[in-house]
DNA sequence: GCGCTGTATTAACTTGAGTTATCGGCGTTT
DNA sequence: AAACGCCGATAACTCAAGTTAATACAGCGC
């Protein structure tokens, strides 16, 4: 894996600057990389696990199927993202993953993980913030699915997407890419599908939201970010210098990209 | 702080064993206990995050306010447990914390993770495993508040309580103190206080669950997580050997506490 | 062209949980 | 012991979202 495609280190860089050693520490998790299509699992849920996955290219989504035949769709991967980071402390996976687009995947076994460990507190605290991010990104859907309206949750997901679309350079002028069903967002959603149809129909009668087949176009984002009740603070993924043992100016104002955020 | 009788030892001991070192590194974060009331509010949302706490005696809980004045309980913190891991990444609070009960708290600057980081691969692997481990708690909850109905939610609510109060010897045969009002039950599991109030009168006829004033009673356990659909595999929490340098003997079966698991 | 399958739309009906309101019990204060 | 406030129980009513079902439409193989 060539060191300047790499999403991995595009996507660590994003939180610190990182040494030559560091990156080709990265690279490693890069190796070995595997296609794969639409649909296709990468593990059920019980499996037994032992490594983590990177996203090169696509889409994927971690799931638990219920006792009832329904099934809840958890975290939504972006390429450059870390799959099974959850899963370190245990020996079996607690959730499914499958693809939603073809892609590219790679491997990376959970040992790799201590050897970053051993060798790099840069990379130990980048990996700390990520996995920290990852988690307020599920907070955030817990609140969304435990408090909101169908319409709130359904314009916080699409907003939600949209600003971490827009991170990684793919989005932009409100326009992008979203290969999801209506039956998998309302997996994401906690709703039927019907109804994130219906919901679909109504943001189209107000101008809020236009899809069709997978591109999704939002006329006017901060209205839409309003009715969310969106605020990106938890999307403001740079690591403080503070914690970089090789940064000595601290508290100097983080440089990543920062969302625009809507107070509510 | 008396090394025998630091909750965070005890804690990191049931992932794996410690060394002397490690005991040492532990001890200094808890450091400068400080009594809190029932009620106080270690922090609210917003406010510049720059430490963690470990709670010594006594329960508290994460909250995010909502714009329609209702509010989400995110997770409930138990002795032992270390609160506000999960702002690592971030400057500011995403979360406030109030206490439940009457406790003791320990705060502990972000500073002394790195700390750890550097001086022992060990702590680290198992600050890791405890971070994947609240995220795990974290993602039950989010599929219990999406997909399942009033009485499956208190049910699981209540029987993860239980399971996790028996890990550290705080519920037998059945019992537990439970000090939570119904109101914060409800807005825990995204109900609102009338129907959870409805729902126990429900298990109460059923026999399922006896709560008065803040004791709770399972006659019936197993009865209870069937209800629930509750499926232990989340709150088993043993780091694997495998993980530790300090450990040959690879693949070893976990020793550490394990939940009686109901799989579904 | 035809039929197949998966995906989306819309309507009619049902239901689980929210809302509002009233009332009783218990603990605390004065 | 009277007064207050908090918490919990129950009932009556409302409403958001689920369910079922009928229909449409696109992509795909043949």
């Amino acid at each position: 894996m060539n060191r300047n495609d790499s999403c991995i280190i595009r996507h660590f860089s994003h939180y610190c600057a990182l040494s030559d050693d560091d990156k080709a520490l990265l690279c490693e998790l890069e190796d070995s990389p595997q296609d794969v299509k639409s649909g296709d699992v990468l593990w059920k849920e019980n499996d037994h696990a032992s490594e983590f996955c990177t996203v090169s290219r696509g889409w994927a989504y971690s799931y638990r199927n219920l006792g009832d035949g329904s099934r809840q769709i958890l975290e939504v991967f972006l390429p450059g993202d870390i799959i099974g980071l959850r899963e370190f402390a245990f020996s079996q996976r607690l959730a499914g993953v499958s693809m939603i687009d073809d892609g590219v995947i790679c491997h990376f076994p959970h040992r790799r993980l201590l050897d970053i460990f051993r060798q790099s507190t840069t990379l130990t605290a980048v990996l700390f913030a990520i996995s920290s991010r990852q988690q307020s990104l599920l907070t955030e859907r817990l609140v969304n699915l435990a408090r909101r309206t169908a319409h709130q949750k359904l314009a916080h997901f699409l907003y939600e997407m949209y600003v971490r679309l827009d991170q990684t350079g793919a989005a932009g002028e409100g326009k992008f890419r979203l290969p999801l069903s209506q039956e998998q967002l309302a997996d994401t959603l906690g709703l039927s599908a019907v109804h994130v149809s219906r919901t679909f129909s109504a943001f189209r009668e107000e101008g809020l939201v236009l899809r069709e087949r997978h591109k999704v176009t939002l006329p006017d984002p901060q209205a839409l970010a309003q009715v969310a009740e969106f605020d990106a603070c938890y999307l403001n993924d740079s690591v403080r210098p503070i914690f970089l043992e090789n940064d000595n100016a601290a508290m100097r104002p983080p440089n990543g990209v920062s969302a625009s955020a809507v107070k509510s």
